[in-house]
DNA sequence: TATGAATGAGTATTCATTCAT
DNA sequence: GATGAATGAATACTCATTCAT
């Protein structure tokens, strides 16, 4: 990546999230990034590249925690309980978003309208990551740490709650004050006593 | 509104919904309305009016169930406990977002591009809904139906687990089989279980 | 055929026949023209789409010669001998070359680089035209008056030579000053001496 | 010419012949011919120099046959009758337009926008071919063996069935099965009778 | 000598918007 | 009120050409 490739993307991003990726021009971009505009078609054939090559590696990253070959060896050795679990991975995916979370905007709000992303996220992240939080749900299930529900119902309560707060915490109110780790608390609190096995 | 305006409207809902405000040119708009380019101009100043009008008056039906005067009374009359509050706003935003969910998503999409849209909201929506709300979390807290927390953490998760719940059924899943009333009941104990004061 | 769309295919045919369809730009028809730029593509969807527009028609105009019905009869008719056949055909060829030259020009450089207009020129004139001209050929080599040679030798012979006075006078030479009629005499000549039976 | 130029050349002779200059461009030239983009234009100023290059050579090669300086001496010693003459530049520019094709396509395509092009073209081949050509139509005509006519009507008449008859071989029906030996024998028959004086 | 990143003017085409009918 | 032709600025993208390496 050169010098100039770089700023391109920094500036493509900056844009992106700004204004989205419909509303966006290239020559804003390249005006950004103090580049000519047909420097950014010289590293992206299209408009369209430019986004996929901002977007895509981010996905990748976004599994990354559930890429692991021995799932089950990591849950047992690693996570006594689901609250460490849970807390683990809250706190893991608020620092992911905290550093990349301009480019999960742009992710969030591209979606809908690229089937082909749509595509490429259902095919690498879906099926991966569902198959591994189902595994580690039912393991916390057979352990009596979690309530019998299905799995994909506990997953959706779960994500929700999770998602709920990162989007609390950097999209609505970003500029309030947040006692973090408090507000963690609470929320796997939630979590923890809302999926506790009704004695 | 005449029928050709009625028209012009559910084409621009279909269309913005479909490819996003910005993906959307009036042209098509135009075309799938079956009238002429300039009748739209007619009927609304620019494109971005036409946004507007589609999506301002959802805003205000949104609020609907919080517009009422003696919120507190109604509380008492009709509902004796938490469990039936949320099953009736539950229910309630259900069936609103089963019935305006393509004007909802582009709400959604569009609100953080446009500042005075954002604007509109914040004043309209967020306060009033949010003071009603939090009227209401107090009002349980009071009667020992729900746990101590600062209003505006309980009101993010129970949100947040609502919100989900419409997502995950109109949006990422809307053509699997949904077991409706099992899946709220699940969603609403969820709710209760994790916001019950702790013994 | 509005006044601003008989213009810009006015100044199209003067603009491509003067440097070529992919030497021309949009933007210096809509100049010459005296409209915007996005008028050209209001009454044509691409630029190519404006060539065709201008070269089709030709086509058709170009084999209305033979598109009659009952060719033999026209044959046995009008033109008692072959003389007066390739007299006729030269003379209105000419005045059509006349009528039509930047145009033929255009189509005459285009027709290589665009297989669309050589199917199109295959599949309407070519079939309709020779099979005409072929039938013409022997019905004259059946009255004695043309050699037997195969009828496509005949044909290609007969045509260059028209098509070499067209050429000559039009496009090579059109600033000398040509005596017409001794130029069609003499080249009619040389095409009857030169196909006659051998004694 | 390095080994580099060479191809620049070859690839920019295929690919300018396919779509014409304006048509093509030099990156697509530089990838065909396996060379950067910067690297043709280390050999050629522009690209019009690179089709200069290629087109202008040619011109010379074509006239070849006629830049001999003693004329009139050749014709007398090799060539007895004008049948010899016709056939022995027939089948010398036979072998060049086969040899050649792709150039003369290129040549003949751009003569008429190139005005620089056109006038290299009159000042050198036009008139050292047609003065020699002249030369060889009176000499035959004072023998007797062509018609009285102006030597330019002439010149067309014959000119126009050799083209014709490359034109047909060449452009036209390259594909189909040519029987050149006996088409040619037919071609030049029939110039030699539609100039036979009329007894 | 050759490269290929960089340029910026230029390309065809689309767009929201206007306005005479 | 409705039309649709007309606009011209803006769009994504391409081009021939330059130049530091």
């Amino acid at each position: 990546m050169t010098d100039k490739q770089i700023k391109i993307v920094q500036a493509a991003v900056e844009i992106f999230s700004e204004k989205g990726f419909a509303g966006s021009s290239t020559s804003e971009i390249a005006q950004k990034a103090g580049v000519a505009e047909g420097t950014i078609f010289r590293h992206y054939k299209t408009k369209k590249e430019l986004l996929l090559s901002i977007v895509a590696p981010m996905m990748t990253k976004l599994i990354a925690p559930f890429a692991v070959k021995d799932f089950t060896k990591v849950l047992e050795a690693d996570y006594p309980d689901v609250e460490q679990f849970l807390r683990a991975i809250t706190v893991n995916r608020l620092e992911f978003a905290r550093k990349h979370f301009p480019v999960i905007k742009i992710f969030m709000h591209e979606i809908p309208f690229h089937p082909d992303l749509r595509e490429q996220f259902k095919e690498t992240v879906a099926s991966l990551v569902l198959e591994k939080a189902y595994k580690a749900i039912r393991h916390f299930q057979a352990r009596g740490q979690l309530i019998e529900l299905p799995a994909p119902t506990t997953m959706r309560l779960i994500t929700s709650t999770i998602f709920g707060f990162l989007i609390a915490r950097f999209l609505l109110l970003p500029d309030r004050e947040w006692n973090e780790t408090e507000e963690i608390d609470r929320t796997i609190n939630f979590i923890l006593y809302g999926l506790a096995p009704r004695s």
